[in-house]
DNA sequence: AAATACAATATTGTTGACAATATTGACAAC
DNA sequence: GTTGTCAATATTGTCAACAATATTGTATTT
């Protein structure tokens, strides 16, 4: 099954080619399984058998382990192993909480940097087709709104530092979040906070949306806690 | 200048004592030079040299690396080397707004979470007698104040994750900090500031303590712009 | 002297092997 | 059947050597 390391060839693109190290490609590979579930909370991750798949050495897989356990994707304990993080109810409960006000300073920055229409198109996406989707239970278009919703705050908002600590909790709770929305009413609720998030943006007041972001990261956090013993 | 590895002995207190590898090490003695500006910011990092040093292989300098590189405090150029991540105004700038939001989540929960005795407590640390002090210059007894602030709210706080992010932060800009309380005034205004807070804090005002909490880093933002050139 | 070519050196990237520790499984004692 | 040994196996921790890439110094040309 070991199939022969082939040596380095120069890139066919150079120029535009940034330099990816091993490590790279494993940390980006693993994170992408972790976050999406695809390796399941609480799994074990075995150095030689990573090692063996990507064809690397064991060399390479610990260094990566040791950027995912800083990101909290995954958890070691000295001698032995490597287990995928499981998130308890009180570490989600944290995250809420950080997330809270993260968010609420995203969107008041946004506030402040954006142009009326950046909002208008938004509220767009957020109009009477997406109510009616959501109403169909299309959690895929619910799902591309908000990520469009965050994809555009964050860019606008243009803070790097911000962008870095919310898309480590992104990844964190993001198996959570999708299961969230599957429970009865949420997606809509969600749908008209983020309608009212924007018509606060749109009209240049950061301080309603600010307080309007938080009063829904503190709503999802109570429907998290009402049904969590379904959501985790 | 070779010394031999000694094997590794049974520890003798193997009851009591916590495994820590020689990157765990590595990690906490270079985050301690980095941030305590032992090591300059923009100063190069060569794997030999510190694997010399601390008598350990470069595999195991390479992992710290990672991690360090993760947390912000180093940057790497792929098949250049690592440098000693140096704050650009800008960079600094986005860090005061994170802070803003963080710190006010931290005043809040304190003030939700904490016994007033804990805040009149800390008002007595911020007293007449630290007043006098930092009227005297005395930035040591400013600076333990402050810290012991921080110790106290971020461990009534009760959030991990909420500690871990800004543990990170006050990495980061610890040397800029400690040149802010430098300019005319600007400790003396701190003392203030935090003083407010408490009380608001020990009254139960948790939303009058996180506004005053912003406020209190917003105006060390302005600071820093207007001193930038000192600070930097 | 300035610019260039290129060998010599230094530094980072990666691997395979060995050491230390933990887990498993077979066997015996109760 | 349960429990306790202890050897066999598996897994993590570490290192030293080699490969790939970058930097430096020097000779050479202009």
């Amino acid at each position: 099954m070991k199939s022969k390391k082939p040596l380095k060839l120069a890139s066919v693109r150079p120029e535009i080619r940034e330099a990816e190290s091993d490590t790279d490609r494993l940390v980006t590979e693993l994170r992408r399984r972790i976050v999406s579930h695809e390796i399941a909370p609480g799994a074990r991750l075995r150095e030689n058998q990573i090692a063996e798949e990507f064809d690397v050495s064991r060399g390479r897989v610990r260094e990566a382990f040791g950027v995912l356990e800083e990101r909290g994707l995954i958890e070691r304990i000295p001698n032995k192993g490597a287990l995928v993080t499981r998130l308890e109810a009180d570490r989600i409960e944290e995250l809420f909480e950080v997330r809270e006000f993260l968010e609420a300073a995203m969107v008041r920055l946004a506030t402040e940097r954006g142009t009326r229409e950046t909002w208008e198109r938004l509220l767009n996406v957020f109009g009477d087709d997406l109510a009616e989707a959501v109403a169909g239970n299309d959690f895929d278009a619910y799902m591309a709104a908000i990520r469009e919703f965050r994809g555009t705050c964050i860019a606008v908002a243009e803070n790097e530092t911000l962008k870095g600590l919310l898309d480590s909790i992104y990844d964190r709770v993001q198996g959570m979040t999708r299961r969230l929305v599957l429970v009865p009413g949420r997606a809509m609720a969600g749908f008209h906070q983020h309608r009212d998030i924007l018509i606060a943006m749109r009209d240049g007041d950061a301080d309603r949306a600010e307080q309007l972001r938080r009063e829904n990261l503190r709503d999802a956090r109570a429907w998290f806690q009402k049904y969590q013993s379904y959501l985790l």
